[in-house]
DNA sequence: CCCTGATTCGC
DNA sequence: GCGAATCAGG
């Protein structure tokens, strides 16, 4: 692989939208993140800031530094399907091309709209007692992650009210290929015929 | 251990 | 110019 215009492009697309070298290697294929890294700074952009020839050293103004440990359970992740994995490919989705009117700011605090729906609290009587035992046991050691520490290999089962302090993801060592760990995996993937069962 | 980016240096 | 190896750090 060479880096073709268009490869270039992405590269810069992306690591200006401050995804990781690993991330923009895998995009690119056939390229390891040390060859983006390389890239990136070949092409003198390793200062994630800088669109096009600049040197404004804008002076980084850390202000108000909101409170760490504040309203910050207000993430958008509190849909109850379960946190999906990288988007790979969009292919022919230009996702992107975003309403001019809104700003594509990084994207945190998104607000949470009222009472929103809870993480996937099974219902108690479609997931078997062992099961259920087990997710409770884990629970407790949960390592209580947040969004932004979740990788490939950590539980992304949440844990808790996203409209409170009291909201994270499980984050023990997720199954291979799995987006939970092993008691999570029990009570989220569960064949029909099992629930079928279950049901009374 | 997983992951980050930064640097070096032979090719 | 390229990127593996290595370094430094979280």
């Amino acid at each position: 692989m060479s880096w073709t215009d268009e490869r270039v492009e992405t590269l810069k697309r992306m690591w200006q939208e401050g995804q990781s070298a690993s991330q923009i290697a895998k995009e690119l294929g056939g390229v390891t993140r040390n060859a983006v890294i390389g890239k990136v700074h070949r092409l003198g952009l390793s200062n994630r800031a800088g669109g096009k020839d600049e040197e404004e050293a804008a002076p980084v103004a850390t202000p108000p530094k909101a409170e760490a440990a504040a309203p910050k359970a207000a993430d958008p992740v509190a849909r109850p399907e379960p946190v999906r994995a990288a988007p790979e490919r969009p292919a022919a989705a230009p996702a992107a091309a975003a309403p001019s009117n809104v700003t594509p700011i990084p994207l945190r605090k998104a607000i949470v709209p009222a009472g929103q729906p809870l993480p996937p609290q099974p219902s108690t009587n479609e997931i078997s007692p062992e099961a259920l035992a087990s997710v409770r046991e884990v629970e407790k050691r949960a390592k209580k992650l947040s969004l932004m520490e979740l990788t490939e290999r950590t539980c992304k089962w949440p844990i808790g009210d996203p409209a409170t302090e009291e909201f994270w993801f499980c984050g023990l060592p997720s199954q291979p290929g799995k987006p939970y760990c092993e008691a999570h995996v029990g009570v989220a993937f569960q064949p029909m015929s099992a629930r079928r069962d279950r049901r009374r």
